[in-house]
DNA sequence: TTTCGTGCAAACATTTTGCAAAATC
DNA sequence: GATTTTGCAAAATGTTTGCACGAAA
């Protein structure tokens, strides 16, 4: 048995708490999402899936996957490649670098986006309720890469 | 005749320059993307076409809409509801706030986006080309309407 | 008259849905 | 045992593509 983190022993309980029940499908999605940092498609998170689970359908990670967006415990990370990505390790909005060229998506946390959600609070008088910040370009190991 | 206007001026100008030609329905959605502030969907578009151009196919809308995101004169917008929406009045990347409940779009210019960027190229090394800054939530006129 | 753009239909890709069988609680 | 979840297939949605005809330069 794997150690235990305690971002997924947080999502079991929620999930037991509102009486959802624990498959070990439903299991080893929640596993990947929040053991992973590479914001996985649902087609990714299938194939990593059906390594332990041949049998289970797509479909299956497409409902786990709006069953914890809907509950607040992943976020949906849109980059505009026609393809949903998810994101449960945390599930509060946060900035992404993406590069265009080798497709990896990273974490930027350097940025004070408490303050840019109040200021457009302030000026816009909506409440705001979630947000995505994204940058897109090429990576220093692509951009080395092109070079050549 | 409707009067002149100096984006649509400008985009015709490249367009003739790198020798593409201008057809009605071309033309049409031209107008539609540069006039409008609502950041339309291609079926927005599609139908708005179709009241001049009955017979105007989908399928020219994407490509007309492909062909400007390619040259740099429209905006490709994603908003996670699954289509895209472009904006052909600011073809350089600016914040959006979205009423997640009338799913009207608007523009905000007040961040200090180009500071952003520098932060996360000097932080990342990455080679920023462009980015996406959403913020979602509810307007003031559809908080209102929910007390009711 | 040459080349490009249009419109149609088919193809693709992603996501959602309906339902019977299986599994959880 | 009651109810939820699964897996399958079909459907729905959004977008792209191939191609013959028509239009622009």
């Amino acid at each position: 048995m794997t150690h235990s983190n305690p971002r997924l022993e947080q999502i079991l309980h929620r999930l037991r708490e509102r009486d959802f029940r624990l498959t070990p499908q439903r299991l080893a999605v929640l596993r990947i999402l929040v053991e992973s940092k590479e914001h996985p498609t649902v087609d990714q998170i299938y194939e990593q899936v059906r390594r332990d689970f041949p049998m289970v359908s797509r479909a299956t990670i497409y409902k786990t996957a709006n069953l914890l967006k809907s509950l607040g415990e992943a976020l949906e990370v849109g980059v505009l490649d026609g393809r949903s990505r998810y994101d449960g390790n945390k599930p509060y909005p946060h900035p992404h670098v993406i590069c265009t060229r080798c497709k990896k998506i990273i974490d930027f946390e350097g940025l004070p986006t408490t303050d840019l959600v109040r200021e457009v609070i302030e000026k816009t008088g909506f409440q705001v309720e979630t947000h995505q910040i994204d940058f897109f370009g090429t990576c220093p190991q692509c951009c080395e890469a092109e070079q050549n």
